[in-house]
DNA sequence: TAAGTTTGCACAAACGCTTGCGTAACGGCT
DNA sequence: AGCCGTTACGCAAGCGTTTGTGCAAACTTA
């Protein structure tokens, strides 16, 4: 009861196999396949549970409706959020997704590239963890489609959908220094990473409209909660405290609760903080972090409809889109009256 | 430059296909191709960057190294960590994940379970949403292993990895008792899922060794903070509040730690609070919350270890297994004086 | 009724790969 | 010289589809 394919319905049925493959595959019409064969056919294949080899198709058809997707984390609630919403939108789209997890490492993602290419994705949606877009580049000539997600390069012609880092860095600078904050912090990620560089810009470009630049202070080397951490408690301890943390991420902003709570301050009262990324837990701690949110279901989406349309042969193909964040005010900052400053 | 296929290197070196077959997929010597000769075909397909197309090799193998996961919601932390964890573990036994979304929908799951097997996959690891087994089991006899996990089916011989529910319910309650309380309210997810009945039964056992069974309360319908929240709201404005709230999954938690605080109670000094489920913001909660952690590693481990021996054809595969879970001690319980009881 | 058109389907090649079997060439042995 | 065992590879079938083309039979039309 294993295996039925179009050739044992063709034998039970006496059709030949190509007349069954296009009535399974809804072409009857168009290739005038009467009305009674049709039904014939239908009921047979209901009745011995067909199930069309789509291993045989793509061979021939040359498309699985597979997109690849590459991820540096899977775990990360941030990346799993991306995956989740493009994992719905390309199934609305007839596509299934294939989910790699590349750990953030350079080969491992090369490794990963060529593998989906070998399973014969129709395109493949990946955050690069690579510092060159050289290699991506390069399969993206093997006209196979690729739209990058959250991060990007800079002199490249390879089609993404970011948020605005920028925007993010700069709008988070400037809540903070309309309530009247002048000592802010900046704890960074991966220095190089481009979205850490342009949320860096931001910061520093707020400071400057406001003639605080010789403020600015940018420390840390990588996404981690132990960065966060160790980098607040250099901060809390040195000379002229901040009187607040901005945090590039969320994995940092709790590194830095923790040393903030260690240290007996309170938020926002002793030190207002304010982070990166979204989180509903982010509610929940105490106080509830005010926060840049990144548009992760536009991303998601955008990067399936690019995609999707490149596959399809329409060459709107290569955007470079870049979505605005939304800042989520709530109880982690103070309103610095003017003394304090 | 596109597509080299063992045709073109074929041409190309002069060999014939068998030949560049075997040496790509390391027959070479099983068939006696001289060194020579591999080396050639070798640095052929290097040079001219061949990739081998996996629909052709399954097609002819019936063997495609793809595993399907089923999960029923990526964006939700504790799946988004057990899909990491079988992604990981199936990589390093030579598979590729697909991944699949079925929103806790079981006509998807049915759906995508056949869209799976259409594509030929190995073998499939799923978290159940369906209430009835039927549907897997009779997929199961179409000899194509099936591992259920954190969820399973009363009389089944599907294979499974679980949390052992029960003790870690029947462990949280004896918890909350061994410090004095008494009067322990149970807020469930879904009534009739597998892991929500188990904690519940482990939660009434540890009452009833107790002699509190009489004080037995358990509430709420399904996973949502919503339902956390509203229940607790009852709970608090009812008659005789529990000293302590036993919240069987992260999302209600949020609910239920949402309306405590609306309520102005502090935690644990005027209730107490534990819960099912880990993750890292719940350290990060004031006060950080006590919780019983589901071993999500252990899981994913077995659960693909079980899957890939199942697929070589080592009958282990009738594995039904409990885990432990991990009670995590952190500040949400109070230990009550016995007149406060 | 002959010629032309339409209807309804079958043939067979192709997709890229694996693999059982066959066999030519060569060397060693008697 | 004849026989045999290796060595080193090639042949061709088969995996389950799709699809361009071909071709009888039926139906129109004049």
């Amino acid at each position: 009861m294993a295996n039925e394919t179009l050739v044992t319905i063709s034998q039970r049925t006496g059709f030949s196999i190509s007349t069954i493959s296009r009535v399974l595959s809804g072409q009857a019409e168009r290739y005038r396949i009467s009305p009674a064969t049709v039904q014939l056919i239908e009921e047979e294949a209901k009745r011995c549970n067909y199930i069309p080899n789509l291993l045989a198709k793509g061979l021939t058809t040359r498309r699985t409706n597979i997109i690849g997707l590459l991820i540096p984390s899977v775990d990360n609630p941030y990346f799993a959020n991306i995956a989740s919403v493009v994992i719905r939108q390309a199934k609305t789209q007839g596509f299934t997704t294939m989910v790699v997890d590349t750990m953030e490492n350079e080969k491992n993602e090369q490794q990963d590239v060529l593998s989906l290419i070998s399973r014969k994705v129709d395109g493949i949606i990946i955050v690069p963890c690579d510092r060159d877009p050289a290699f991506l580049e390069r399969i993206s000539k093997h006209n196979i489609p690729i739209v990058l997600i959250d991060r990007y390069f800079d002199a490249t012609s390879l089609p993404y959908v970011c948020t605005d880092n920028y925007q993010g860095g700069y709008e988070a600078t400037m809540h903070l220094i309309g309530l009247g904050h002048e000592r802010i912090a900046c704890i960074q990620g991966v220095p190089y990473s481009m979205p850490n560089k342009e949320r860096v810009r931001g910061y520093r470009e707020a400071l400057r409209q406001n003639n605080l630049e010789k403020n600015a202070r940018v420390s840390g080397e990588d996404f981690s909660v132990q960065n966060g951490y160790l980098e607040t408690k250099l901060l809390l301890n040195g000379p002229s405290a901040p009187t607040a943390i901005f945090t590039l991420s969320n994995t940092i902003l709790l590194g830095a609760v923790k040393a903030i709570r260690e240290s007996g301050l309170r938020i926002p009262q002793d030190i207002s903080i304010i982070s990166f990324d979204n989180n509903t837990y982010l509610d929940y701690l105490d106080p509830a972090v005010t926060r840049v949110s990144q548009p992760t279901e536009e991303i998601g989406i955008l990067a399936v409809k690019i995609l999707t349309e490149s596959i399809a042969g329409n060459e709107a193909g290569d955007a470079q889109i870049l979505i605005p964040p939304k800042l989520i005010v709530c109880n982690s900052v103070s309103r610095l009256a003017v003394h304090e400053k």
